[in-house]
DNA sequence: CGCGGCTTTGATGTTCATCAAGTAAAGTGG
DNA sequence: CCACTTTACTTGATGAACATCAAAGCCGCG
């Protein structure tokens, strides 16, 4: 069960500025008033496709998955979420139910915002409106355009891109913790989890990286880079 | 070049009420006066991957598609866009640059509203912004959840993928004229050229579907159905 | 201690892209 | 209007890329 931690008023959170920059006092005490905070650990699920939509969620910490299951259950991870992000926000402002399921990958702090309060200030404050707008157009086209690029890889280039998008995005750091199995890093990239050890174990062969468990720690950026382009 | 037309005036145009419902007559005349619109052929550019970001545009009548390339230059269809529908709403609204690329695929009609007056439009109309927001929440959702189904299937799944998503998604019909060449096709469904002519083929001699150049009935659609599923 | 889940490596077979070659259809210039 | 070129379509053959199966080692946990 997520433990429900003591709120921290909106108005003194250190994240305010990334998403309430345009609101006035008065909404952000509705906002306030409103929200919940909920302390999960890793592997525990934040929300369920299919659950119905009543809050929006914002990740103060940690890191969580979105993910889908396909005809044949099994499942595609659609995108990493890091902390001073939206989860779940795509298609809460379009659909009654969540078409995602979330669950954290790390020990994670979610700010859960009833959605009716978040609609309502949309409606009242356009400029608000305009910066959720923009942010879920940008989250949106990220993902895909991630999935494009992810598809038109094969093997080598997908396991680059995603060492990459570890050191890169994620981390900022050659070297990193994966809180992943490598089962999970095959649903990001869609390969067996077979050849995802067997691609990990090339490179490593090959003085691309070091692996020791879970720590990875990238050695040739310059080969990583070329792999990402053109395996 | 792609001829303008006479502007009709948005209070009278049929569309009107899909996307301004909820603006008051003073910001109707306002994107009114801040609006072209355009007759594109078959075939035409409407924008290019790295064009600044002038107007929103709105399909009025047509068919048009979103593509991308990727790194070695092949060319990704992301989306088929019918009328009554925002194109280039992907990122819009937070790059300067079109991440994508459109082009008509039917003669088609697009009316461009300039850029800067949607954004005064929903700054001063929440209601205004919330819609917005809504249809592109929705239209981003859809995209990323084709891009998973695709990935999941094999060839077979993807062809029935394909037949049934123009049939029921695109000409509400089992009979359809398809205006796209065997390799835009296969640009959708992520499959080569050669691959979407023998899969058209099997499934013709299988009595699924009846070919016809580009006419393509559907002639059994529980075992597309099942194709859809488990192919 | 034994069980299940995760990791790893090797062997095998399927799925698919690519190459090649030929036909048909459609635009192009004299 | 016809030869010419190009583009789209089609089928078969081949090999590469990848999933799947199998077996073994490794841990964490009851």
């Amino acid at each position: 069960m997520p433990e429900v931690l003591n709120n921290a008023n909106c108005n003194e959170c250190a994240f305010k500025s990334l998403l309430f920059e345009n609101v006035t006092d008065g909404e952000l005490d509705l906002l306030d008033s409103n929200k919940v905070e909920k302390q999960f650990l890793k592997g525990e699920s934040i929300v369920s496709e299919g659950d119905l939509v009543h809050e929006f969620l914002y990740l103060k910490k940690g890191l969580v998955k979105l993910t889908k299951s396909d005809e044949s259950e099994r499942e595609h991870i659609i995108c990493l979420c890091k902390p001073l992000n939206f989860i779940g926000f795509l298609s809460v402002f379009s659909n009654p139910n969540y078409q995602y399921s979330i669950q954290a990958i790390d020990d994670s702090v979610v700010c859960f915002i009833n959605m009716n309060t978040i609609r309502e200030t949309i409606r009242t404050n356009g400029e608000f409106g305009l910066e959720v707008l923009e942010k879920v157009s940008s989250i949106s086209d990220s993902i895909i355009q991630k999935r494009v690029m992810i598809a038109s890889k094969q093997m080598r280039g997908r396991i680059a891109y995603i060492l990459m998008y570890f050191s890169k995005e994620i981390y900022m750091n050659p070297k990193f913790n994966l809180p992943l199995s490598r089962k999970e890093i095959a649903q990001i990239i869609d390969l067996s989890t077979e050849n995802v050890i067997r691609m990990l174990s090339e490179f490593r062969k090959d003085g691309i990286i070091r692996i020791d468990g879970n720590d990875i720690t990238i050695l040739d950026y310059p080969k990583l880079e070329r792999l990402t382009k053109f395996g």
